[in-house]
RNA sequence: CGCGGAGUAGAGCAGCCUGGUAGCUCGUCGGGCUCAUAACCCGGAGGUCAUGUGGUUCAAAUCCCAUCUCCGCAACCA
């Protein structure tokens, strides 16, 4: 396999405040579908992901469960980091925002920005709550009372350090007028130009006082970093760059291909991460892919409405494989996807078990039947032949152009075409009625191998949504090996093989036994 | 008030940029097949594409204008 270069992917990192609920991992998946795709066109992939560990609310939790920050983020950050997993990431990095190269790091380069003056002294004003120790915009305030506990806020004043963002603001419309491609999808940068950029832009608090779970500034310790000069650098910090040294890695990695993040923090990436760049002197990231949320039916998930869905309990009733495939293929590009139990079952049934895993069964089964499990050569193809042979090619092509698009769920969508495709191939040219007749012999040859060939390609394009249930069915028929690329080419599998068992992959779901058994568990 | 979306068959969505017989999945009704996970294949019914019987055009879901409804953002919560 010829190498393609690098392409270095990111997930923002998560707050490790609460346990992450399944919208909260959509970010992780997406990310991760990407990054096997990239690896199996050849690329050398740089996958980073990991936890935001800093901040009021995490020194706030602490103290209510009676541990320190550190014990507390260790917990939460091993708990995300475990459902990462659980979800089949692939990540090359896991980055804590605690790590102690990280916090160096941000170190230095908050002193590096504040001595070439981006950085300067100034006080925060805003809505404070006592009890909570939490400062809040007016819009949060907007009636006055503190939106978490709900008492009166008051006016305070605290010492904090300002980046001056207006003094890049020019530089940056300019940028984002001259790359129209670097936020997907456009909706997000008319937004952030309209809204932010040309009223303008207001310098950022980069410090706090008010509490100490931070990193601490270098050469004024009554402050710790506040928020995103800690959070975003993340993505260069995990490369090993320092203003001082720049780490092999980074000189190889960055700039970044794409930030996959969810488009709640779109204005971050899209404003405040490229300024910081910007001021530092280095590149800025090539993309910055903000997808829509995952919505419980037509509501966001919280655990005050209790309809929220966890990762956890999604791969044990439907398998890693499925819940993948459902979260790649359920969200649309602009507007907000919704998950339901329901909707699952009706997505792993329909695609899964009948269109996909029953192609699976029935190809191979007919392999066995009709051949004694040796995949047969083909011969003379037909019109039905052409046909199946173009749509593969339009699978494979469409399959590509829409993930480098960053389309995921039209891409899988490319592959599972294919699948409903080849099951009408099977009606079409009845290999059960050209078994009954030896001389057709050398047609149902060509038949089967037609239907093993198409199961690989479907099966070769969706292995970086589905690896286990793919790798399983390249495996079985003798294919396992094959490069992503071989997929663009009909006729590759080789034959003479002898098919192995293949297990049912995605055995049919009763909907009403398993919403008995999804609200018996709660 | 401002900014950005969305409004297309019972449900979920695509099409709109680059106008030209309204498409996909599910559901529903009818038929076919038996290799397969009661799966698969074919056909039918079902939409005045939010409204304005608005503008441009030979032609508009698609471009322009106005109105209505829903959602998000509105700057320091990640």
């Amino acid at each position: 396999m010829t190498n393609k270069g690098k392409f270095y992917i990111t997930t923002a990192i998560a707050y490790a405040s609460r346990k992450p609920h399944i919208g909260n991992t959509y970010d992780v998946v997406s990310a991760d579908v990407i990054a096997r795709y990239k690896r199996a066109r050849g690329y050398d992939v740089f996958f980073c992901t990991g936890t935001d560990e800093h901040g009021q609310k995490i020194e706030n939790y602490a103290a209510e469960a009676g541990i320190s920050p550190q014990q507390y983020v260790d917990n939460i950050s091993a708990e995300i980091k475990r459902i990462c997993e659980l979800l089949g990431s692939t990540h090359t990095h896991f980055i804590r925002t605690t790590d102690d190269y990280h916090v160096k790091a941000v170190q230095k380069l908050f002193t590096k920005l504040y001595t070439q003056g981006d950085i300067y002294k100034d006080s925060y004003e805003g809505w404070y709550c006592v009890p909570c120790e939490s400062f809040f915009t007016d819009t949060q305030a907007k009636d006055g009372v503190c939106p978490d506990c709900g008492r009166p806020l008051r006016r305070e004043k605290e010492e904090a350090y300002f980046f001056k963002m207006s003094k890049y603001q020019d530089k940056l419309l300019s940028f984002l007028e001259q790359n129209p491609d670097f936020v997907t999808p456009e909706n997000i940068r008319r937004e952030m130009i309209n809204n932010f950029i040309k009223p303008g832009l207001q310098d950022l608090c980069v410090s706090r006082s008010s509490f100490k779970w931070g990193i601490p500034v270098e050469f004024d310790q009554k402050h710790v970093v506040y928020v995103w000069l800690d959070a975003l650098t993340n993505y260069i910090t995990a490369l090993g760059y320092s203003p001082d040294k720049k780490d092999e890695k980074y000189e190889k990695y960055w700039p970044c291909d794409v930030h996959v993040i969810g488009k709640d923090i779109a204005r971050f990436h899209t404003i405040y991460w490229p300024i910081f760049l910007m001021a530092l002197g280095e590149p800025l990231p090539k993309k910055v892919f903000a997808h829509p949320w995952l919505l419980f039916g037509n509501d966001k998930m919280s655990k005050s409405k209790g309809n929220v869905m966890y990762a956890d309990d999604l791969v044990e009733l439907f398998g890693l494989d499925a819940v993948r495939y459902y979260l790649a293929s359920a969200m649309p590009l602009t507007t907000d996807g919704s998950i339901t139990y329901e909707s699952v079952i009706s997505c792993f049934n329909t695609d899964l078990a009948n269109t996909f895993g029953n192609l699976a069964s029935r190809t191979v089964a007919m392999t066995k039947k009709y051949f004694g499990g040796t995949v047969p050569a083909p011969a003379e193809p037909t019109e039905f032949d052409a046909e199946l042979k173009e749509a593969a090619k339009a699978a494979y092509d469409g399959f590509v152009e829409n993930i480098e698009n960053y389309r995921i769920s039209d891409a899988v969508n490319s592959a599972m075409e294919l699948s409903r495709r080849a099951n009408k191939y099977i009606d079409l040219t009845t290999p059960w009625a050209l078994a009954k007749d030896e001389s057709q012999k050398a047609r149902l040859g060509t038949v089967i191998y037609n239907l093993l060939e198409t199961l690989r390609i479907a099966s070769l394009l969706l292995t970086p949504v589905m690896p286990g249930a793919c790798g399983k069915i390249l495996s079985v028929i003798g294919a396992d090996g094959d490069e992503f690329e071989s997929a663009a080419t009909f006729g590759a599998l080789k034959d003479g093989y002898t098919v192995g068992d293949l297990p049912i992959l995605f055995a049919r779901v009763d909907e009403a036994k398993m919403m008995e058994k999804i609200n018996g568990d709660k």
